[in-house]
DNA sequence: TTGTTTTTTTACCATTTGGTAAATCCACGA
DNA sequence: TCGTGGATTTACCAAATGGTAAAAAAACAA
């Protein structure tokens, strides 16, 4: 049993490891916690599923590895908004980088967004630990270019939600978003120009 | 078996699918289609698993009952637009009905939310159907306003998806909302303020 | 090569879950 | 009041599913 012990991991344990994760990411990202199943995701690994089970302390760990391992992953694009940069600049730039990560990473949106519409149940903990505090660093950041002036009045709190879930939308939603756009362009393109208006609109708002 | 001939339902028939629905609904908003089970929707509706089945031919045919149902409501606030009122007010009275809705039928956002999540296996017909039709007649209304100057150039499509995504992400994410802002207030009437004046400064863009 | 440790497979198991058959109950009209 | 059809319960079942024990196989150090 090599998860107990805090033994260092060999090579097979690595690749392994990782191998099953990124199985439990697509099944997971496509059915939920509930409709997820060890033999599916032991189907997309190529392991048995008691080989699975080896690695793994049962499928509330795998989902559990999975989610904070993603934590840093997703909200590097947040992290990344500087205090010292031009307002405007860096809240466009934070709206581009996770419409960009809706694109890339959509497995991740949608396993993310499946967690927290069960309400969060598996990872609260991770979320008052480090979306948090970033939430609240960043939301004070904003508030410190509102009240220099240098943006006009907003709520960054509910700014913050509105990039969110703009953003996401293309990956969460993805299937409604083909339904009525049709499946063979992807959106995206058309919604940074929109996104982009919008919110550029709001940040140009007069001061009060 | 009273749902598969074509006769009258009588009374009690109507009451308890009703019953029946509404317990479908906390259950199946709540943990999603496969995290639901039907012992859950039995001791919510207060009857037993096999009365259950004699009402509905099966799992299946109880969400897909239920997503039809709302399917109405749900775009109620979309099919009050009016083509002949003035597009501004039209515009952020649609955001405001949206919002209204996230908070008195968050089940029923979080419902249709995990059914698209998980690709719209079940919905997807119904979507063709109303939401499709209804989508493409909206853009065309708006896309007229901004041909006849009326609104500034906007990509109709997308801000429909982000009226959407704002104002849904209210109530499918209120897990995530509640560990940032704290459980105690609603953050919809500061929200509503944040949306007025970020959609307001979209519309009033000046024309091209 | 050989002995030991790690990895994988085989064969299970208990529980959950959607669903059914048949008996029983009950409301209600004649 | 009595019969009849609709409504409900009791007692099940088969499949799916998370998980385990132990044997077998593979990897590796000496």
């Amino acid at each position: 049993m090599p998860e107990s012990t805090a033994k260092k991991p060999s090579r097979i344990q690595r690749r392994n490891r990782r191998v099953i994760l990124d199985a439990a990411l697509e099944v997971f990202s496509k059915h939920g916690y509930r409709g997820a199943t060890l033999d599916q995701i032991a189907a997309e690994a190529g392991l048995s599923k008691p080989n699975i089970l080896y690695y793994f302390n049962g499928k509330e760990d795998i989902h559990v590895t999975l989610l904070s391992q993603l934590m840093e992953t997703w909200l590097d694009p947040l992290v990344e908004l500087d205090p010292d940069g031009d307002p405007r600049r860096e809240i466009l730039g934070y709206v581009e980088r996770k419409l960009t990560m809706s694109r890339e990473l959509p497995r991740e949106s949608r396993l993310f967004a499946n967690e927290i519409l069960q309400g969060a149940p598996r990872i609260e903990p991770e979320l008052h630990r480090h979306l948090k505090p970033l939430f609240h660093e960043k939301c004070a950041v904003i508030a410190g270019w509102v009240s220099a002036g240098k943006l006009p009045p907003l709520d960054p709190q509910h700014l913050i939600f509105s990039i969110w879930a703009t953003t996401q939308h293309y990956a969460d939603f993805e299937a409604q978003a083909q339904i009525l756009l049709g499946p063979e362009t992807d959106p995206r393109p058309r919604a940074q120009a929109h996104l982009q208006a919008m919110f550029g609109a709001l940040l140009d708002l007069p001061a009060q």
